[in-house]
DNA sequence: CTGAAAGCGCTTACAG
DNA sequence: CTGAAAGCGCTTACAG
């Protein structure tokens, strides 16, 4: 490459000074028309491309927001994802992605990455076993942070998530609505929110409708499609086998159904089962899977929101923010031979 | 937070110059061990922090490599992606994401941020129409590139990617093995090299067996499991319909049987099917499905090791590289009642 | 409306 | 083994 372009080329090649030729380039409205013109006219000419590291290391702003969530892979997060990006595209912010495999050394070393560059913000999904130390240090540097999916108890960091609790207490009503009287619970974890929020949503409406659950009916752990298809083995074992399956999310009920039916079982007509997610693949399953819309791209959206505005000066209020789920019944529960509606069977 | 602690907090404290604190911190053999030990110790006591926006704008090395992709979502990339990240991650370069949805205008603002932050080099796989001058403009502005999963006629920039044509042509010799002699394909386009090799792969395999395909058992588009998914509809439309399917995908070919088994039809038993890239799920789904390993992390790793290589100030060679990929036959093709063994059926 | 000058926080010859 | 000084390419008061 030819000797490299910057402020002082163009200003040089027009007889200006570089004052001018970065407010120009930047619209001011200090700079007369034609030069605004020339001056952009010509830094087109030249190629010129502008040095955001000179200019962050002025003003302090890079532009930049981190991302970091525990597997971009998960289309759980994917949905999130996309909406963070769509509302950062529009504010012309750079973003960062990370996944951080619930590995607390790789989560910091991230946050220190944003913190050199000195990045303007992070939107995290926190790692298991985060602690609120971790986020103070973050903020205390300057960099300012808004949970997903996620919440931090005792952080002070806003937070969006769906209200889990909720949310799997409608799949349980739903599931003892169909004449379910034994239902077990598959995957997750209690150390998420997540995890315990939907663990206790399932303990809380099954005591609602006077059903005891066993121990022996709670299978923890799976997480993805693979977990869940090998956690059907355990499941199986179950003396008095459950009449009807809760996933912790879609991802694990799809692999759960997949294990179902390899061992001969038809999910929807011998056993109910549901997710939670509502990914774009739960209608089009086989057979389509019953399962909770869990506002994702609200969640996504309304963080980056909340994280804009704190770089526009606001304070953080600190709050949780719940988004209300909704249930969406298809056949794996109903066992209807058709996507649509939800006809009661036993 | 309180005042920003810099180098020159750290050399003032203890009496030294800014020069050797830099030194120190970056391990030196210049200074003195006991000299060192104190810098870090000083360091780490103020919480200082490095800031890589002024060593990049001093240095000209940013450390920064930048990715992107048609969708990290789509566990194609996914599995290239894990692959990259360990490989960089080892090296200490930070990595920047980027999805491009095919997107021209998203990839080219992907470029130039990459430029104004002064990144080290970017691996792309490029979407739908890039052209050669995008890349060279690139490399010219001292942006190296390293292609993966799509090459680029006449660019000169190496890639990798899977020999897709060789692949395709395994599968459909397959099929034809077990006696399938109207064999569809559905799903890619010819937009990208990877779409034009799997389908010429398709072609000349079955001239190889003597088949010449009808126009009718092309349909062209789908990409993703959704519109795999739809695609069926066009498939049972087609008079003297197909034995078999193969697939652009594993996405593809999942969404196709989800479609096949909402029409009550057997992928396996009464359709034979097989996808592409051997993803995690084709093992488990129902039937698992035939496919073909792609050798994704290998692509992954080897692209990185190539931009790494640049780096390291080796000149690009420009060759496209084919990783031989791999049939795995399971029983969405032989219709086998189990995962394992590949017994051939009319 | 435009220019001269300082400074963001590092690293790198160079000198000692 | 350590220090003084210049400079990476911007932006921002300040002056005119």
């Amino acid at each position: 490459m030819a000797q490299k372009v910057k402020l002082s080329t163009i200003a040089d090649a027009l007889g200006l000074s570089t004052a001018t030729v970065s407010l120009a380039l930047r619209d001011s409205p200090l700079v007369a028309d034609v030069t605004r013109e020339a001056i952009k006219e010509k830094a087109r000419a030249l190629g010129y491309i502008y040095n955001r590291r000179a200019a962050s290391l002025r003003t302090s702003r890079s532009g930049i927001v981190g991302v970091c969530v525990h597997d971009v892979m998960n289309p759980f997060y994917g949905e999130i994802l996309k909406a963070i990006e769509d509302e950062l595209d529009r504010r012309r912010q750079t973003f960062l992605l990370c996944n951080h495999y619930d590995d607390l050394a790789k989560q910091r070393s991230f946050v220190d990455t944003l913190l050199q560059l000195g990045a303007d913000g992070l939107i995290l999904s926190p790692a298991l076993g985060t602690s609120v130390d971790e986020l103070s240090m973050a903020e205390e540097n300057g960099l300012p942070v808004t949970l997903i999916a996620r919440s931090l108890e005792g952080s002070g960091v806003s937070a969006f998530r769906g209200d889990d609790r909720y949310g799997m207490g409608l799949v349980v009503d739903h599931l003892a609505s169909l004449g379910h009287r034994s239902i077990a619970y598959i995957g997750g974890t209690d150390a998420t929110s997540t995890g315990r929020d939907r663990e206790a949503g399932w303990v809380e409406a099954l005591a609602r409708v006077g059903i005891r659950p066993r121990p022996e009916w709670r299978i923890e752990g799976p997480r993805d499609r693979h977990s869940g298809f090998d956690a059907v083995r355990r499941f199986l074992a179950i003396p008095e086998r459950p009449t009807a399956i809760a996933c912790f999310s879609d991802l694990v009920a799809l692999g759960v159904m997949y294990g179902l039916a390899r061992s001969g079982i038809r999910p929807g007509a011998d056993v109910a089962v549901s997710g939670y997610d509502d990914i774009d693949e739960a209608a089009i399953a086989m057979p389509p899977l019953t399962t909770v819309a869990n506002g994702q791209s609200e969640v996504g959206r309304r963080a980056a929101d909340a994280l804009l505005a704190r770089l526009a000066g606001q304070p953080s209020d600190g709050r949780v923010v719940l988004i209300r789920p909704e249930l969406k019944i298809r056949s794996s529960s109903t066992g209807a031979a058709s996507a649509a509606g939800g006809r009661p069977s036993p």
